[in-house]
DNA sequence: AATCCGGCCTAACGCTTGTTAGGTCAGGGT
DNA sequence: ACCCTGACCTAACAAGCGTTAGGCCGGATT
């Protein structure tokens, strides 16, 4: 864990994603996140955060953020509905591609956040999901949709992008750009009229 | 917690599953499982089990098993590779909704099982997620499918599925049925070539 | 009447956890 | 020369954990 320009804090969140990411936020002690960051004792980080829940909070805020900075640029362009709702899909799942820590957090971790904060992130992530909603109604209005449920399409399209969260690797097969457009054209035509 | 004809023991797995569920299997200590049995202290449960991962290990090998035993009922129909493949869908989604403690366990809770545990689940897996490839691998020969990628569309058809785990509740708007077939149909649609 | 047994209680154990406190040490500013 | 500051070490704490041990009790068995 050696780097140059990032301050020793960022190094700490960084650590402390890629563990949260593979052991989980419970399994994950202070002292392992010490351990990967070449520190002989928990102890040591207390002086540059105030506690481990705080770590938590700051990923899962950072990573909504994150989402939502890659809907916006969608939302700015100029495109037909369905297009737009296929470049919402292609931005999200690169948001998950590239930031697999951040995700295992935005996903799963959340839960262990205290109860405030926790439905403060659940409050924003609804609303942050709302914008999928918004382009998938306009799908259905415009009748190019096969399913009539608004709800329902929303969570299909949603879990079925998020689902790769798991699986995906950055070593893999496929390139992000491969798997984005794969992705969003799997999910697409599963809404679409045949 | 009380109950008629179930053993005892039955009833400790039952609260687990749950608690598993909603609070996750490392957030959950035995107190709690005692509490919501209404017994006053973890050590009551040791009559009745050998230990916290034993339960974990019986929950997540008896939803594998349910998995298997309801995909044996589809493969046993005579049907084309692609309605065999929707049937399977279908059957695969009507599990974890029967099921939502075992399917949390199945998905996300079964990694907190010790080394040699957590392989033999992981192969277990592995070889019932390879039924869906075969199937999927069928429809790929018969050229139906879009997706020309068969471990690509096989995660892509499973990670969907899988989702509605996330938000599916008893008490929704809509029955398990419609929710198996509007899946199962969105999914294939996703699949097929336009 | 004596025995067994399933079911539960309480107390305690060794261990890990998040966090705090106090000390050390190097480097830079004044 | 002095002090400050950031970074780290070590030891300790209170609390919670999974688990064990020993005892109590009511009902069935012999």
């Amino acid at each position: 864990m050696s780097n140059g320009s990032t301050t020793r804090r960022d190094q700490i969140r960084l650590a402390a994603e890629e563990l949260f990411r593979t052991r989980g936020y419970l399994a994950t002690s202070m002292r392992h996140i010490a351990d990967k960051m070449e520190l002989s004792g928990g102890g040591s980080l207390y002086a540059h955060i105030h506690g481990k829940e705080d770590l938590l909070w700051e990923i899962a805020i950072d990573a909504i953020d994150t989402f939502i900075a890659a809907q916006d640029v969608v939302w700015a362009r100029d495109l037909p509905p369905i297009e737009k709702l296929r470049e919402a899909m292609i931005a999200h799942v690169s948001v998950i591609m590239n930031q697999l820590g951040a995700a295992a957090v935005y996903f799963d971790e959340w839960r262990h956040l205290g109860d405030e904060r926790r439905q403060e992130f659940a409050a924003r992530r609804d609303a942050y999901e709302q914008r999928f909603q918004a382009l998938i109604h306009a799908g259905i209005e415009s009748d190019d949709f096969a399913i009539p449920d608004e709800r329902f399409a929303t969570l299909y399209v949603l879990g079925a992008l998020n689902a790769i969260r798991r699986w995906y690797r950055p070593d893999g097969r496929l390139s992000p750009d491969e798997v984005a457009n794969l992705m969003a054209e799997s999910v697409l035509n599963g809404l679409l009229k045949r």
